[in-house]
DNA sequence: TGATTTATGGACTATTCAGTCCATAATAGA
DNA sequence: TCTATTATGGACTGAATAGTCCATAAATCA
């Protein structure tokens, strides 16, 4: 029945490279060309597959949010301990800075920073995003309320958004100029409200 | 000796007009119009004050490090506790988000997001910023000490970067949409570090 | 008043921006 | 091979960008 030019480039392939040219530098500062350039497009097939560059974002922080919390709940799926999970999640943010390119940050809270409650819709993404994380945390700390590490005194839901909180921080801070030291400090006291009391 | 037709503005109220500009749209999505506008001048008199668009900036952020700064010394030298200086501090900005205008976060962790490392001119002003917030919790933690609140047994100084560390987490959800009674919570445990053990 | 000095308004430039449009290329099915 | 369909390259648009430049305005001093 229906027949065309087959498309020559791999949606995944060229979205994730979108992606990485956003988490660099952000939606504002990213050209069309630069996104252009990293995706090997025309800009006709650009506009034909993506609409615009704002769609485009959408996608990317979509696809962002659902690589990174797979990757987050399987780090939680291979972990036997509630609380050892959040402490190595924790000093890998810290030392990952050492790596320029994790210099980029958490690209949902990059994008809370650029848009703040400015777009509706892609406000309610960086929420949406926020709160699936905060569930693994949730998961995580109940965990470890049962191994009888966290006391079951605490609540689970505004530890985890402590926990949110804190990655947040963290992020600012590397993109600051905070030192690998200096920020393993900051994480052992983080980690303190999950085992006092 | 020198004569000269006389400037029609003032400097300081320019600048502080441009500074909530910048506070309200970051840097790259204020434009030189914006600027003008909010400022009320001619483009010549602006590049013959300022500079440029950058230079303007680096003058914005640093005027607004100051008043801060002198704000927070202020809070703290009309309170008598250290803990309650702290505390009443961090329940101020999670409060503040009702607020509209305190949306914008905190000019110096917005800078700190949007330029990161690429301007080492504007990363020192952020970095040495930072310090100066650091020092004033320094001091509260250390009275805090002495009136047997806070733990001796805590470093001050790693205790004061973790408060920072956590300010800028809260400057985050906030711009993410997190209700205030959500960051009033987590305010609560926030402060556990400061008077456990 | 006239000379000097500085500020200002606004025209101008060159670049970049996101996005449109159309002629053409490349395929599948008939 | 012919037709229908979709993808693509690249020219083009109009608006916005930061920044320059110069003639003129407005003041002081002599």
């Amino acid at each position: 029945m229906k027949a065309g030019r087959p498309v020559e480039f791999d949606k995944a392939i060229v979205l994730r490279s979108a992606m990485h040219v956003f988490w660099e530098k952000g939606f504002e500062s990213t050209s069309l060309q630069d996104l252009l350039d990293a995706m090997q497009l025309s800009k006709s097939s650009f506009y034909q597959a993506f609409l615009s560059k704002e769609h485009l974002f959408q996608e990317c922080i979509s696809n962002y949010q659902k690589e990174m919390l797979e990757s987050l709940k399987q780090d939680f799926t291979n972990s036997e301990s509630g609380f050892e999970f959040i402490e190595s999640t924790f000093l890998n943010i810290a030392n990952s800075m050492q790596n320029n390119t994790k210099k980029r940050g958490c690209l949902i809270i990059n994008t809370a920073h650029e848009f703040g409650q400015k777009n509706s819709v892609i406000a309610s993404i960086v929420k949406n995003s926020i709160e699936k994380f905060e569930d693994v945390f949730i998961q995580a700390i109940k965990l470890g309320q049962s191994q009888e590490v966290i006391p079951k005194s605490k609540n689970p839901k505004v530890l985890a958004k402590y926990l949110v909180n804190n990655m947040s921080g963290l992020r600012s801070l590397i993109k600051a100029g905070t030192s690998r030291k200096q920020l393993n400090e900051i994480v052992d006291v983080i980690l303190e409200p999950l085992i006092t009391k």
